[in-house]
DNA sequence: ACACTAATTATAACAATTATAAATTAATAA
DNA sequence: TTATTAATTTATAATTGTTATAATTAGTGT
């Protein structure tokens, strides 16, 4: 499964005439294997065993490069750093306030409401972002301890 | 109406035990007088008038102290800095993809989705952030004269 | 008006990201 | 297969948004 998400990935790549590097297909390969969100920093330190070369502005230019292609999602929060998501079917994205950590969950897209906003703003509507905010599971259980 | 939310916000910071300066009255005022929903950059320079000698530093400490109690969201895209928003009624952001404009529009709170995450992730839910990205009507016109 | 403490200022530090230029390499066609 | 060429990588410096620090200033309750 995740053998044909990075197939596609590439084919992806070759269509639009971006070169396939042993460094952009090792990003693509971490991307779509973790679940974890990284930041560009955390891929950098990923690979840096496979590439101890690599520099950070090649993981930073591929990112662009792919989010440009829109194999990959990019997500700002609050916090300094950007992170990296590869693009599969939709999904929404739960996030723990007190550890960080995010969960995919899958919801049937929010045509209603993107149709209501364009007729009252009067814009053409591309996409959209829905983000949700809590604690997560093994939070709750500490602070119920601490307590 | 503007004049209450003034009112209300700096009887919030009198009952939340925060000192009301020039500078926090300043930058309150701004920030519920306009709608563009500025960066701190943006917010120093529109008072660089009225108070020369203030410090970006101030501006970013009392914006977080603003956050902190409440009045203040903090809106982060994929771009470089944070854009800040008086914190009224529930209402979410449509935002041009082409010039940055962004527009407020109101919409029923999304009770259903947030449930449903929770049921589905196992999380206590807090809150959400939802953001439409699409082209603006001005942005538009521009597009369509142009070819 | 005084004292106490928080806030402001000026500056330096920091951290994420981007720009630059030289060296390398993937893709293509001979 | 090899030569060619333009894209990519690397190393480094620069940039930019934001935060930390320490000294000075100024709100607020008495």
């Amino acid at each position: 499964m995740s053998e044909t998400h990075l197939q596609d990935a590439l084919d992806t790549l070759k269509t639009t005439g971006v070169r396939i590097t042993p460094q952009r297909h090792a990003i693509l390969e971490y991307l779509i294997q973790t679940m974890a969100h990284p930041t560009a920093d955390e891929i950098y330190k990923a690979l840096e065993g496979k590439f101890p070369n690599m520099s950070v502005a090649t993981v930073y230019n591929n990112l662009r490069v792919f989010r440009e292609v829109g194999l990959v999602k990019e997500l700002t929060f609050g916090d300094a750093s950007s992170r990296f998501d590869f693009v599969t079917n939709d999904h929404y994205h739960m996030i723990c306030e007190c550890c960080g950590t995010i969960v995919d969950f899958h919801y049937p897209g929010l045509d209603e409401i993107e149709h209501f906003a364009s007729q009252v703003t009067g814009f053409d509507v591309h996409s959209h972002r829905l983000e949700i905010y809590g604690t997560c599971p093994s939070c709750k259980d500490v602070s119920a301890k601490v307590q």
